[in-house]
DNA sequence: TCGTTATATTCCATTTTAACGATATATATA
DNA sequence: TATATATATCGTTAAAATGGAATATAACGA
C-alpha cells in the first residue's frame, strides 16, 4: 500500500507530472530542469528525490552533473504502469505542448548560473 | 493536465484507495463506509466527494441513503484506467485483506448511530 | 407535523506539502 | 591548492490536505 500511495502522491504534483513527460524525450540535469520549469534549483532536486523514491526516475552521476531519467519500471508495478501510462498520456495538453517547444532549445551548458 | 492531477491525487490517501477496493464487492453507502474504516462520518463523506469529483466513483439516492460505486470509466481516460488496475492491484495487502474479512459482516440496518 | 436517521457542509486544529534562499557537499579545472 | 559549478540539504513560510465535532439538509415513518 505504501508503495502504491507514493507513487500516486509523486505523480498528484504537475511539476513533477511535468518532469516525467520532459524525461520521455531524453535524460536531463537538474539545472536543465528547472530552466525549463522556472522553479529554484532546490525546488527541483526535491521533486526528482520524490520521483526517484517512487521509482519513476533514476539517476546517475556524470562528474557534477546527475542526469536523471525515466526508471526501467522495475521498481514497482505501479512505477511500470504510470511509466508506460503517461507515454501517451496528456500530450495534447498545452502545459506539456510548451515544454516540447522549448526542451529542444535547452543545453545545460548555456544556462546561466544563479 | 488537472483532470489527471484530480486522479491522482484522489488516490494519494489510503482510506481512499481503500474505499475504491471496498466499491470493488459492492455498493456502499456512507455509514457502511465509515464503519469499516473506523473513520468519522464527516471524514468519510469529504473523500468520497474527492473521489466522485475525480471521476473514480458515482453515487445515487435510495431514500434517506447515498449508494456509491465504482465509475464506470466514461469520465476520462485516467480514471478509467485507475479503476481497471486496481481491480487487481493491492490484493495481497493485509490491509485490504482485513477489509475484505471485515466487510462482508457489514450491514447498513445494524450501524449503530452515532 | 414531529421525530429520527443518513448524508453533506461548516468550522477549527493539526499535519503535510511546496516553494525559496542559504548553506553544505562534491567534482572539475586553473 | 584555490576557485567555480552542479546538486543536495536545511530552515522557514504559506498554502493545502486531513480529521473530527457540530450543524444543516433531506427523506422516511409514526
Amino acid at each position: 500500500m505504501k508503495t502504491f500511495i507514493r507513487v500516486m502522491k509523486a505523480l498528484s504534483d504537475p511539476n513533477r507530472v511535468k518532469m516525467m513527460k520532459m524525461l520521455q524525450s531524453r535524460p536531463l540535469c537538474v539545472c536543465e530542469i528547472k530552466e525549463v520549469l522556472g522553479i529554484a534549483q532546490s525546488t527541483a532536486s526535491k521533486h526528482l528525490k520524490i520521483l526517484e523514491d517512487a521509482e519513476l526516475v533514476r539517476s546517475f552521476k556524470d562528474g557534477v552533473w546527475v542526469n536523471y531519467s525515466l526508471s526501467d519500471g522495475s521498481g514497482s508495478p505501479y512505477s511500470a504502469s504510470m511509466i508506460g501510462n503517461l507515454k501517451h498520456w496528456l500530450d495534447n495538453e498545452s502545459e506539456i505542448r510548451e515544454l516540447s517547444k522549448i526542451l529542444p532549445g535547452i543545453d545545460r551548458h548555456d544556462i546561466v548560473g544563479k
